[in-house]
Formats: C-alpha cells, sequence, structure tokens
DNA sequence: GCACCTCGAGGTCT
DNA sequence: CTCGAGGTGC
C-alpha cells in the first residue's frame, strides 16, 4: 500500500483521494492482474468510508471514483455515437487452406516472408469502443453498424476491470480503446443460478447475458451482471506516438491498466498461425471464457497501411474461426415461406436441440436446388449447426438412419397462402407465387417492408398487427395506412385506446420522410437502400424517376439493365401509380424536394462512360472528373466493355491493362482535353 | 473475377 | 444482430 492513511476528518479531500487510488489498485489487481491483494471485507470498509465523505461532500465526488461505478442514473434510452475511426468487422477463415491463403496473398502484396504476425483468442463477447480523454474514461459506444453505435457509458463504467483513469505519466490527449465486453463462464453460472432461484428464465449463453447486460437501462442491473473486458485494438489517438506494432500497442495497453489478454502471441508466416491455432484449440475447454476462433493480425503497423482495407474489413487481419458446432436432431417437415417478392422459401422445422448456445427448431433450406443438394428427406435425421454460430443451418442427412418412409421434398406448384401458381424461371434458383399483390403473404411483407424502420418507419406496425389489417381488409396497400381512424385502430383485437393512439401518432409522424426512405418503402425488386439514395441523389425528385424511360435509368449509378427493367415495369404499373398519387396526395406523405432535376445530360460526352486511372500531369482526379461529367460523361470506377475511354496518367496499373486487353481506347490529359472540344483525341 | 447489393431467415434480449 | 445464397454491375 502507498501513503499512510490520513484521518479523513481532517483532510476530506486528501483521504478521499488515498481511498480512491487505493480502491481502484486494488481493483486493478484484482481484476486485471487476478491476483487479489486486498480481503473483500477491507475493501468494503475502505468503500463505504469513500462512499460516506462524498456523501457528506458531493463536491469531491470525481468522475473516476469507484463509487461511481455502482451504477448512477438510469437511462432513458441510447444515444447515438459516431466513431471518428469505423469500428470494422474482420473477414473469416475456417479451413487451413484459408489461412494458408490469407498468409500467401499478405506476403505477396508486402513482397517478403515470412510475414510477422500478432495472434490473439476471439472472444465471443461485444466489441465497444471506450474513449479515454487526458487519461480518463469518459464514454463508451457499442458497435452499431460499425460507423455508429450507441453510448453505454454508465453501463460500461459498471465493469470492474476497466480503468476509470489511465495509469502512468504520459497519457494521451484522446484514446479510443477497442475492446470486447463479455461474460466469464464463472459468472454466467452464478447469474444463471440466481434467475433459477428467483424463477426467471436463464440466459442461454454468456454472449446474450452480456449484450443484455449492456442494453439494460439501470446501470445497476448492468453492475449485476459482473461483465469482464479485454482490450485489443484501437481507434482514434491523440497526443502520443501510435505503437509501430500490434503487440507493443498491447503492451502499452497494459502499461496503462488496461486489461489485455495474457493469452497471445507473436508468430511468422502461415505455419506459426496453425500452430497457434492448434494450440488454442487444446485449451478452447479450459478458459474461463466462451470464444470462437482466434485473430491474426500482421504485426508491424507500416505493414497494416500498407495492406488498407476491402469494404468493411483490413486486408491484415484475419479471424480463424473453430468449426460450429454440430447436434443431431429429426427433420420433421418441410414448410414454405412466401416472400416479398415471392420467393418461397423451404424451411426445415426441426425436433428443438440445443447447438451452439441456443435452441434450433427452425432453419432455412435456401431453394429447392439446396435440398435436393444436401438429399434431405422429411423423416431424416440431420445434422444442425449454427453457421457462424449464428444462423441455423442443415449441414445434411445421416443415410443409416433414414426411415423407409422418409418423403422426397416437393416444391409445391401452387401457392399456398393465395392458390396462384408457383413459377420457377429457368435460370433462377428461386421458385416465386407469380400472385402478386394479390397473395395476402406478399401483401402483408410489402407493408412490413414499408413500415420497417429504414423505409418509412412506422414505430408499433408489427407482424401481428399487419396480420389483423390485411385479414380484415382494412388496409389493402400502403395508402390506406393513412386514412385509419383512431376508432377504426381501437376495434382492432387486443388494442386499446392507448396503443390505438401511439400507432396513430406513428403513422402521423412518419408522414414527414425524405426521398430515398420513400423509394425504398415501395419495395420495387432489385431497388434496396442503396440504389434507393443513387436514384435520389441522381434524379433530386420523384416526378422524373417516374418519367424516366428505361436508358434514363442506366446512367444511374450502379443501375443496370436488370435494376433500370424492374424499376421502369413498376413505375409503368398502373395500380403501383395510383398508390404513388394516394401516397403523396396533400396532408398524405412529404420529403424535403432535392435540387431540381439536373437536366438530361447533354454535352459533347453525353452518355459516354470514361474511367480515369493513374496521376495526371496538371489535372487533379477530382477536377478531371468534374470536367467530364460536365460534358455529360459518366466517370465510372472500373474499366468493361460499357467504357468508352479511359484517361490514364502517371502510375496507371490494373485499368490500362484491362483497356487494352478489351481495346477500349486510351487517351491522356492532353487527349482528354481535345475530346471535351469536341474534336477527335 | 471481384466487390457489392438485395433478399430472406432465425433466435435472444430489451 | 448476423449470415449465406444469389444476383448485379463493371
Amino acid at each position: 500500500m502507498h501513503g499512510a492513511p490520513i484521518a479523513s476528518a481532517e483532510r476530506p479531500a486528501e483521504r478521499a483521494a488515498w481511498l480512491r487510488a487505493e480502491l481502484e489498485r486494488a481493483n486493478y489487481a484484482y481484476y486485471v492482474l487476478d491476483q487479489p491483494d486486498l480481503p473483500d471485507a477491507e475493501y468494503d470498509v475502505l468503500f463505504k468510508e469513500l462512499q460516506q465523505i462524498e456523501t457528506d461532500q458531493p463536491e469531491l465526488i470525481t468522475p473516476d471514483s469507484p463509487t461511481q461505478r455502482v451504477g448512477g442514473q438510469v437511462a432513458t434510452g441510447f444515444q447515438p455515437v459516431t466513431h471518428d475511426v469505423p469500428m470494422l468487422s474482420l473477414n473469416n477463415g475456417f479451413a487451413d487452406e484459408d489461412i494458408i491463403a490469407f498468409d500467401k496473398r499478405v506476403a505477396d502484396t508486402l513482397g517478403h516472408t515470412p510475414v510477422e504476425y500478432a495472434c490473439e483468442l476471439k472472444f465471443d463477447g461485444l466489441a465497444i469502443s471506450l474513449r479515454y480523454d487526458d487519461g480518463i474514461f469518459v464514454q463508451a459506444a457499442t458497435r452499431g453498424d460499425g460507423a455508429t453505435g450507441e453510448e453505454v457509458t454508465e453501463n460500461v463504467r459498471t465493469i470492474r476491470s476497466i480503468p476509470l483513469k489511465l495509469k502512468g505519466k504520459n497519457v494521451p490527449k484522446r484514446l479510443d480503446v477497442r475492446g470486447e465486453v463479455l461474460m466469464f463462464k464463472r459468472d454466467f453460472e452464478k447469474i444463471n443460478a440466481r434467475q433459477r432461484e428467483a424463477e426467471q428464465r436463464e440466459f442461454a449463453n454468456p454472449r446474450n447475458a452480456a449484450a443484455g447486460g449492456l442494453r439494460q437501462l439501470d446501470p445497476k442491473m448492468t453492475a449485476q451482471r459482473q461483465l469482464s473486458f479485454f482490450a485489443y485494438g484501437i481507434g482514434m489517438l491523440q497526443g502520443a506516438e501510435m505503437p509501430p506494432s500490434h503487440s507493443s500497442l498491447l503492451d502499452w495497453y497494459k502499461e496503462l491498466g488496461l486489461p489485455v489478454n495474457a493469452e497471445r502471441g507473436v508468430v511468422q508466416g502461415a505455419e506459426g498461425l496453425l500452430e497457434f491455432f492448434r494450440k488454442t484449440g487444446e485449451q478452447r475447454d479450459g478458459l474461463p471464457y466462451d470464444i470462437d476462433g482466434v485473430v491474426y493480425k500482421v504485426n508491424q503497423r507500416d505493414e497494416q497501411d500498407k495492406l488498407g482495407f476491402v469494404s468493411r474489413a483490413p486486408r491484415f487481419a484475419l479471424a480463424h474461426k473453430f468449426p460450429a458446432q454440430e447436434a443431431l436432431t429429426q427433420l420433421l417437415a418441410i414448410d414454405v415461406q412466401v416472400g416479398r417478392t415471392g420467393a418461397i422459401t423451404p424451411v426445415a422445422r426441426l425436433t428443438p436441440v440445443f447447438v451452439g448456445g441456443a435452441t434450433v427448431t427452425n432453419a432455412t433450406l435456401h431453394n429447392e436446388d439446396e435440398v435436393r443438394r444436401k438429399d434431405i428427406r422429411i423423416g431424416d435425421t440431420v445434422i444442425v449447426r449454427r453457421a457462424g454460430d449464428v444462423i441455423p443451418e442443415v449441414v445434411g442427412a445421416i443415410l443409416d438412419r433414414r426411415p423407409d418412409d422418409a418423403r422426397e421434398f416437393v416444391m409445391p406448384t401452387e401457392c399456398p397462402v393465395c392458390g396462384s401458381k408457383i413459377e420457377r424461371l429457368p435460370d433462377e434458383a428461386i421458385a416465386r407465387c407469380t400472385g402478386g399483390l394479390i397473395c395476402p403473404a406478399q401483401r402483408k411483407q410489402a407493408l412490413w417492408h414499408f413500415a420497417q424502420r429504414r423505409a418509412l418507419d412506422i414505430d408499433g406496425l408489427g407482424e401481428k398487427i399487419i396480420d389483423q389489417l390485411v385479414d380484415e381488409n382494412i388496409v389493402r396497400t400502403p395508402a390506406d395506412l393513412f386514412n385509419l381512424g383512431v376508432r377504426q385502430l381501437s376495434e382492432l383485437d387486443r388494442f386499446a385506446d392507448k396503443s390505438a393512439q401511439n400507432l396513430y401518432d406513428s403513422i402521423e409522424k412518419a408522414k414527414q420522410t425524405t426521398l430515398p426512405r420513400f423509394l425504398y418503402a415501395l419495395g420495387i425488386r432489385h431497388v434496396g437502400e442503396s440504389t434507393a439514395k443513387d436514384l435520389a441523389k441522381h434524379f433530386g425528385s420523384l416526378d422524373p424517376i417516374m418519367a424516366a424511360s428505361v436508358e434514363e435509368l442506366l446512367e444511374v449509378n450502379d443501375v443496370g439493365p436488370v435494376v433500370a427493367e424492374s424499376l421502369h415495369n413498376f413505375l409503368s404499373e398502373e395500380h403501383n401509380q395510383m398508390v404513388i398519387e394516394q401516397l403523396r396526395a396533400p396532408g398524405k406523405v412529404t420529403w424535403p424536394e432535392g435540387p431540381p432535376a439536373p437536366k438530361a445530360p447533354q454535352g459533347v460526352l453525353a452518355g459516354k462512360t470514361v474511367v480515369l486511372t493513374g496521376t495526371l500531369p496538371t489535372l487533379s482526379r477530382e477536377d478531371a472528373k468534374e470536367m467530364l461529367e460536365a460534358a455529360g460523361a459518366k466517370v465510372a470506377g472500373s474499366v468493361s466493355k460499357k467504357t468508352d475511354y479511359v484517361v490514364a496518367g502517371a502510375e496507371a496499373g490494373s485499368k490500362l491493362v484491362k483497356a487494352e486487353e478489351l481495346g477500349v481506347p486510351v487517351l491522356d490529359e492532353e487527349g482528354m482535353r481535345k475530346l471535351l472540344e469536341g474534336e477527335t483525341p
């Protein structure tokens, strides 16, 4: 212990500071080092003394005081937090070959071998980002979609292994620590024992218990869950030098007092990776927490930077996952479900079986061919697993145990819901109900899609309500939703005045939306969220989209013949036009109109597609793009048969090669200028 | 051939 | 929330 206790009556501020330091030190020894050095009873005495001082003199409370861990303010909801540096996901590998291929790709890019990797465990918990300003814990946020998560600061504050204040002298100005919140197996057992005693439902697995714990509105509840944390990554860093390697980052974290898992190593090449994986597999069951694999990261930071990213995952890291746990069960039946687009999906009904931390009773079989490929018959004993430990999947049948009366799956010829013909186009894998909106199943799905969060976001319009509205023929199209009255709603089953009013208010609120949301909500085939955004951006408002020809639609980013055709068909359909008109009638759905629709591209390069590559001598890429677009050209990112010209500068790479292969004319900057002036280059 | 998008699906927790 | 199949764009 450091320093001598000072009588609290004389110097409460100093005494409080000493108590805080002592309690946090004991926490650190207990939760991070796993070497308790202060008996629980003594901890409690000191803790109570600190609490007493803080009660008497609230001005002495500091945000990093251990008393703040027990949970203060009850939250009403979780605020969104935008991550300054996105929280990425990892690419996965399962087989040895995947790992060898990963190592080869990395070595090829870096141009040397063997590559040095940092290896660590892949915890089965929840990724989280902790912010420290001048060494003080100020904010915690969940991963969310990687770009934006939810603020869970007060809940995370209750996790005892997370330092509220970083140790050492040279703490950075700002640091975002990335890591995993998890629940140890022993804490999971304890919690479930308590649930049993209280005759409450037990949690299915530690991961879900931890996830539920973080989402508690009352931090006191979180504190009871006994969550743990391990740091393994970094987001933003200000006011300190970035450590040169991943392993040195983790060493630094340790110095700062952050919990870093000890089961880590630095290895060379694919052989080293596979050896680490094998060793970890042997230890897995003996570990005090669940892991679902290991993670490999190229160790040197400069090499990581060189490798870069593919979409949302770094190219320098790989998660090597353990094979999913499997279980045997009976296949009771294969039902089919009708999706929004009429897609008929066979679904396996199973005798419930506990596998990979959840009870599985249903599993998708994707399509008819998949059922054949796997040779699954009704009555079979089948192997079930959770793909990526999430999605239930039927792996295959145990042929030895096939009963004589096992029946093959037959794709129905008529829709089980509306009786319309089921059709499967020659080159498609999916069979579809041809009933369209006549089919109640499709109508329900269309309504659900229309109301879902990323579309018009009508809160409270769930599946059950939609079922009633459609079955009783109260609502036929999305437009009908806006004619519902509170009175009418309150007549629905199990719908008291309060919920009727709430739903009515949600519908009112949904009237104010945005063009991309509206387009997406219509549920046009092949038009998802991102295509809807592209369309809105390109045209600015709805009318020109409705009036657009297939050719004009093709000019939109990422819209090809199939999407253009689908859009055009939908918008030419009289019924759809009517619904859209009703939806945007006065007093109904509105959205802020964007800039006036750009005129049909005209200029010397109208309708031409140009690709830029390399560095041009005098123009920046942006400028060149602007000039080309001003002349009516579409500037694409990669070379294809549809490309009319490639403008190549210095250090042009594969795009130039591709252009030459395809015989696409290649211009330099000079040639591009001539082209823009209407000359033939 | 690769990257991306759309679509569909199941289970747990709030 | 997450995954996987299939499809699309280039």
